[in-house]
Parts: structure tokens; sequence; C-alpha cells
DNA sequence: CTGGGGATGTACT
DNA sequence: GTACATCCCCAGG
């Protein structure tokens, strides 16, 4: 910390406000970054379960081929064509769920992939839903994981994150933020090296090593 | 610690 | 049919 005074943590007040919808109404850059920190909350019959958003990707359709959105509009991603401030949740290989918040402006295909969360609120229903020890590691560190923890499914698609089941909350400014390529998105030529990932340095649950 | 491979369902060549 | 914005387990060093 004395190393890297630029990035210390600033604890502030202790007050839980849900985002609003201006929150999501701005560049896909800014609400990628600025999502590190805040908290993913999804509250069902079962209870409530909530993370620390540690790890994000921006994509940003339809001239990043590496967006779904790069197809144009079909049933999977039209939410991600919707205003600003609902969820786009996809099935992936087949068995993995994954969130993003859908940002920018409507018609503006732009989504925020949510990739990693701290735990905070609800770790045993977390750990009961993941068939994990509260502790582990990788209770949620995976856009995969995440979702199972938080019983986030095709259920979810395109649900307005400015209603009272699934938000994000403000918290206190994050640690560190580092920036890399984003995971997984080898097949989309030169968008794959765009610097578009974003995650909180030194935290256990980033999934990957950020240089990769 | 690392790397390889199988599982699995949907969207759309 | 093919390609996935993944996860988990197992083998090997």
């Amino acid at each position: 910390m004395a190393r890297n005074p630029g990035c210390t943590k600033q604890i502030l007040n202790e007050s839980a406000i849900k985002l609003p919808r201006s929150f999501y109404s701005r560049p896909v850059l800014i609400v990628a970054r600025e999502s590190i920190g805040k908290i993913l909350v999804h509250r069902t019959p079962e209870g409530e379960a909530a993370g620390r958003i540690v790890e994000a990707e921006a994509y940003r359709g339809p001239l990043d081929l590496a967006a779904h959105s790069s197809r144009g509009l079909t049933r999977r991603t039209a939410a991600m064509f919707g205003p600003p401030g609902h969820a786009y949740v996809y099935l992936v290989y087949g068995l993995s769920w994954c969130i993003n918040l859908v940002v920018a402006s409507e018609g503006e295909p732009h989504a925020v992939l949510i990739r990693a969360l701290e735990p905070v609120r609800g770790l045993d229903l977390m750990a009961r839903r993941r068939g994990l020890p509260a502790t582990a590691r990788n209770l949620t560190n995976g856009p995969g994981k995440l979702t199972q923890a938080l019983a986030i499914t095709g259920a979810d698609y395109g649900r307005d994150l400015c209603g009272d089941e699934l938000f994000l909350e403000d918290s206190n400014p994050p640690g560190c933020i580092g920036r890399s390529k984003r995971i997984n998105v080898a097949y989309a030529g030169k968008w794959a090296d765009k610097p578009w990932r974003f995650y909180e340095r030194g935290n256990r649950y980033v999934s990957v090593k950020p240089w990769d």
C-alpha cells in the first residue's frame, strides 16, 4: 500500500443505495470500470444473496465483434438493444448462465459482463447452491459460478435492474483497479486485444490472472 | 501448480 | 452441423 499510495481504499459512509438508471445510461467503458466495487443483489423466496463486483468486461456492439450484438438484433440479443438498466442473461456452453448489465442508450447494444464477485451477504445460501464451503474461492470467481451462487438464470432475462429483485447497490470505492484484455474472445480479431476488462487488483475472487 | 478434455443446450450459419 | 463471453475433474510434474 505504501508502495502504491494512489490505490489506497477510501472508507466513506455505510449507506446502502440502489443505483438509479442514470448509472447505466452512460458509455459502456465508464460503467464497466465503475461497476467494480458495486454490490450485485438478488432477492428470491430463498433469501438474499449479494456480492461485490470485482471483475467486469465491456462489450460494445455492433462494431465490437466479441459482442453478441455484433450479429444484429435477434431473439437472444434483444435485451441488449433495449433501454439501459436491464439484465441481459444468456447460456454459454450449454450449462452456465452469464449476466450482463445493459448500458448506454436504447438502440445502442452495449453491455457489461459481470465476471466475478466477492461474497458479501447470504454466504450460506450461496454455499448451498454451489455445493461448496462458504469460504471457497470458487464460490463466485467466474461468470457462471456467480450466477449459480445468486440463482440468476434465463428467468431473469431482461429484468429491470431498477426493481426490487435484482439490482446494484452503491458501496465504498474499490481498491486499485487493473485492466486487461477480455477473457476467451480470441475469435474476435483485433477486438480481442482491446483492454476492456476491469478488475480489483489483489482480490482473491478475480477469475483468472490479469494478463491472460 | 498447470494443461487437457468432456459435459451440455441454444442460436444461427 | 458448428461455435460458443464456462466449469469441473483428473493426470502429471
